[in-house]
DNA sequence: TATGCTATTGATAATACTTGCAATAAGGAG
DNA sequence: CTCCTTATTGCAAGTATTATCAATAGCATA
């Protein structure tokens, strides 16, 4: 099964309804790996979009397991559909930013997780830091 | 040398300067752990504070090393100062919030510098997940 | 202690995000 | 296929955050 009715039955086995408005941000965190509300918003206003609707939905999308928050440089929220799953390393000075692989903390996660209890969704974090370049002038 | 006089040194070095409004929102910050700019506020307009001083003031510290940003529940932004360090564990569900301690990723972070060749603050993160009780409910 | 350079602040205006509520429509039941 | 329940949306109003720029005030220097 796609990635898309995948996440329409996540959904609906919640008592939630699939409505275009959700199909089309779905489709465009998709098509674009991670997304600010802003940018959604762009990508998606031609189909008749709100921007009220678009934080909304990123919100219950997020709350609902089928989006992860992750945090962009400056602080502000972007948006990614799970199983895109990898980490940021941000430097806070000059904005660069580096993938990490996926399960660079799995064990540490996993060792939380006995600890506390929790079931920690972890697919992504970012981390903030000095690169090298910016580490050595400082 | 306590606290704030360091951070008063830290700044200094880099060409800037410690005002009256630095220093009450850094008093702010270090008798409460970590605060939302609106709380900062909130604890700093007796003292003629503005809005703006406050959001402008946060990032500044922030990309100066003296405070590390932290994401609240709720994706907006809390701030607190660093040598505070600890990690949080919030469930995305009923919002129930676990303090971690502050060397639970050491091994992790330190083996990432060695491999990307940044420095990483990692001294306060938000990890997302379900509490136990959450868990077993859904 | 007085002076000057420039980092910092406050006021204002613009933008980003949130909330409340009435109107709409998804999708199960008949 | 039609109806009904109620999740979801859009609008409008409210709050939070950011940008701009002239006015102010640290603090280095003499």
């Amino acid at each position: 099964m796609s990635c898309i009715p995948k996440h329409t039955q996540t959904l609906r086995a919640r008592g939630y309804r699939m409505t275009p408005q959700r199909l089309s941000i779905l489709q465009a965190l998709h098509d674009s790996g991670h997304l600010s509300p802003g940018q959604v918003y762009e990508r998606t206003r031609a189909t008749g979009m709100t921007e009220t609707t678009v934080y909304r939905t990123l919100e219950f999308l997020a709350e609902n397991g089928v989006v992860n928050p992750t945090q962009a440089i400056g602080g502000h929220l972007a948006y990614e559909l799970v199983g895109h799953d990898h980490h940021h390393l941000v430097c806070r000075s000059c904005g660069a930013q580096l993938d990490l692989a996926p399960d660079s903390f799995q064990e540490a996660i996993s060792k939380l997780e006995r600890q506390t209890g929790y079931r920690i969704e972890a697919g992504h974090m970012t981390f903030f830091g000095l690169c090298p370049e910016c580490a050595s002038k400082s």
